[in-house]
DNA sequence: ACATTAATTGTGT
DNA sequence: ACACAATTAATGT
């Protein structure tokens, strides 16, 4: 299990104790917009995307969230107060969470060092990409957004080669297929990628 | 092997 | 942004 040497033994014990491991496949709903928290879910295995949605519906891809990471939203959830979640979260591959109930969040806080140092820095890491993505939208232009966007797509899923439809990268980052398809072929004129049907090869970035 | 169709990608206005 | 053309993959005959 990936937690295992992270944290120390009574606070592994209690882990397994208490936390209840779900598998999730590709595609799956991890939580939705609204939703109860009813749990603090730790990223087992696999990468999970999360979204944040405007009051129109447009949904942008705020970040990833890889093995051994928790969302800082839910965390955020806890110490407003409020239960209810500002952000979706979905399954970009298969993988498993282990979902931590509400309460032994909080026990854990006050009794476990290494627990607090883990919540801090994984808050601390989702702020600094948090800062990227405002970057990247506030004052860069989509080709550089784009690319980001691959480059962070290709580390998560540990390869060169994604298997994506224009349309889908035009979704998550709020933007329509044909500017997509303009800019991915620009970049392919550049060498930078290989563009083939659902398939993009990174050979240059 | 060929025709049909749906999905994806390309391009001009 | 929209409309339409071209290409590709999948499926049936």
């Amino acid at each position: 299990m990936m937690f295992q040497g992270i944290f120390e033994e009574d606070l592994e014990k209690e882990i397994e104790q208490f936390a209840t491991h779900v598998e999730f496949d590709k595609g799956d709903e991890i939580i939705g917009y609204g939703e109860h928290m009813q749990f603090i879910p730790l990223l087992n295995e696999g990468v999970i995307k999360v979204f944040k949605e405007n009051k129109d519906g447009d949904e942008i891809l705020l970040y990833f969230l890889e093995q051994g990471e928790t969302c800082a939203f839910t965390l955020q959830c806890l110490q407003v107060g409020d239960f209810k979640s500002e952000i979706r979260a979905v399954a970009e591959t298969n993988g498993s969470i282990l979902k931590i109930p509400l309460h032994k969040m909080e026990d854990w806080m006050a009794k476990y060092t290494t627990w607090r140092q883990f919540i801090l820095a994984s808050y601390q890491s989702r702020i600094y990409e948090m800062l990227d993505v405002i970057d990247s939208i506030a004052f860069q232009n989509l080709d550089t957004r784009l690319i980001n966007y691959l480059k962070d797509k290709a580390m998560v899923n540990r390869s060169m080669t994604l298997e994506i439809t224009h349309q889908e990268i035009a979704d998550e980052l709020n933007s329509s297929r044909v500017v997509i398809s303009r800019l991915l072929k620009k970049l392919e004129n550049d060498h930078k990628i290989k563009v083939g049907r659902n398939l993009i090869e990174l050979t240059e970035l």
